[in-house]
DNA sequence: CCAAAAGTGTTCAAAGTACACCCATGA
DNA sequence: TCATGGGTGTACTTTGAACACTTTTGG
């Protein structure tokens, strides 16, 4: 950083992409688009975009979420993952990308962006390997950062709505972990985790059975003690 | 990413910045370099330094890594941190730069980079907050990020020699989470850790006392169980 | 011998797993 | 009434914290 003159400095265009993750069906879907023009024309690929001149990453992250699903800053978990910027990672020149993890809940249909031919909420393992550019690698990136936080965070609760059940939060574990859980256990682990859920005093029958205690997100962030730990 | 075209892009530099950690004295410690020019002159800084037109975002970390220390590629341990990219980080210009974390062993003295003007290292909490730019976010996060995976990584043997004794490997670890470990349960926790230490067969008794048994880093990358885990 | 640090054994408490069992609803 | 999922109780196992104790060196 010390001594360089911005008059000599390399030309670089910086994006930002979007792994948005979401739960369907009982399995992990990602957001994709499919791309009209070269290069990788036909293909599909992560949304993204360049970070306009007076914006933050973060802010552009927003903006581009928003671009694509609708949904309103805030309303779905949206944080930095890590940045891709191979010298030969797009053939028409040098550009590093600034990839998001989002999480979202009910999405709901993607509404085609402002320049997104076609997009649509796919199966992880539908779609990978095959997207364009190094997006194989920043979408297996951002689906083990998503297990890897399911674990020791209160993360799963961004994959619900604002009300869910005790059996919903299990089976978006169960979806991003690719196992099942004793649901007995997983009730008394998270309904004893401290600060992660909040009962509303509502019930629902909407899984059949027995009604169901209705909860909202609790103040917590991270999960202590975390779940899992082998649960074999 | 869908229908940019290259010939539009906004203009931004890119850059790598270094934390670079190593233990002095029972003390976490980080480089820095004093700055010559403005703006923040005479203030200290993160090292870093331009993205080259034809390098990888990793490889350009290490060649920094190489000119403020000396030390070759892979002596270190090296990672991506996090990006920052604040419109108004550079007063002078767009600039995003992509923060790596390095964590190095018992570090030659640092030897004045190309453009350097001093470069020393300072324990954290002497330095921060006090750094130029955003750099006191930048190092707070990789601190932050060190004292996590030392949990549940077999990281704390980077700030290790080549051999070492659990007693200082067990330093690392109490300079960087800050507080005491017991050290009969530190010893049978890490040497019970599958693939975290392979013993040399050699002993030593630089530390006083009763020969320690001298070892090695292991295979092993995650540590399976954690340490820590509470340890009031 | 004493001090100092390495390394082991043992005890107790806490947490995790497996699973039997009861509860409350819809059909 | 039965099927279905919600939720609780409990026995067993594993893990971790605390700490007494033995070992092996230097001075």
């Amino acid at each position: 950083m010390a001594g360089y003159d911005p008059r000599t400095f390399p030309a670089v265009a910086v994006t930002v992409d979007l792994v948005v993750l979401t739960v369907r069906d009982g399995g992990l879907c990602v957001l994709v688009v499919r791309r009209g023009e070269e290069p990788y024309a036909g293909r599909e690929a992560l949304p993204g975009g360049f970070v306009r001149p007076d914006e933050d990453l973060l802010a552009a992250a927003q903006r581009e979420l928003a671009e694509e699903t609708g949904l309103t800053p805030g309303a779905a978990h949206l944080e930095q993952l890590a940045s891709y910027g191979a010298p030969d990672r797009d053939p028409r020149m040098r550009v590093v990308t600034v990839a998001h993890l989002a999480l979202v809940a009910d999405p709901p249909d993607p509404r085609a962006g402002s320049d997104a031919a076609a997009a649509r909420w796919a199966p992880v393992a539908e779609v990978s390997p095959g997207l364009a550019f190094d997006h194989d690698r920043v979408l297996g990136d951002g689906v083990a950062r998503a297990r890897a936080k399911l674990e020791y965070t209160a993360l799963a609760a961004s994959f619900c709505r604002s009300s869910f059940t005790v059996a919903e939060l299990r089976r978006v574990y169960e979806a991003v972990w690719g196992r099942p859980l004793d649901p007995r256990n997983f009730h008394r682990k998270v309904t004893s985790a401290a600060g992660f859920l909040e009962p509303t005093g509502e019930t629902t029958t909407r899984d059949g059975g027995r009604p169901a205690q209705l909860y909202r997100r609790g103040p917590a962030a991270a999960l202590h003690p975390p779940l899992l730990r082998a649960e074999n």
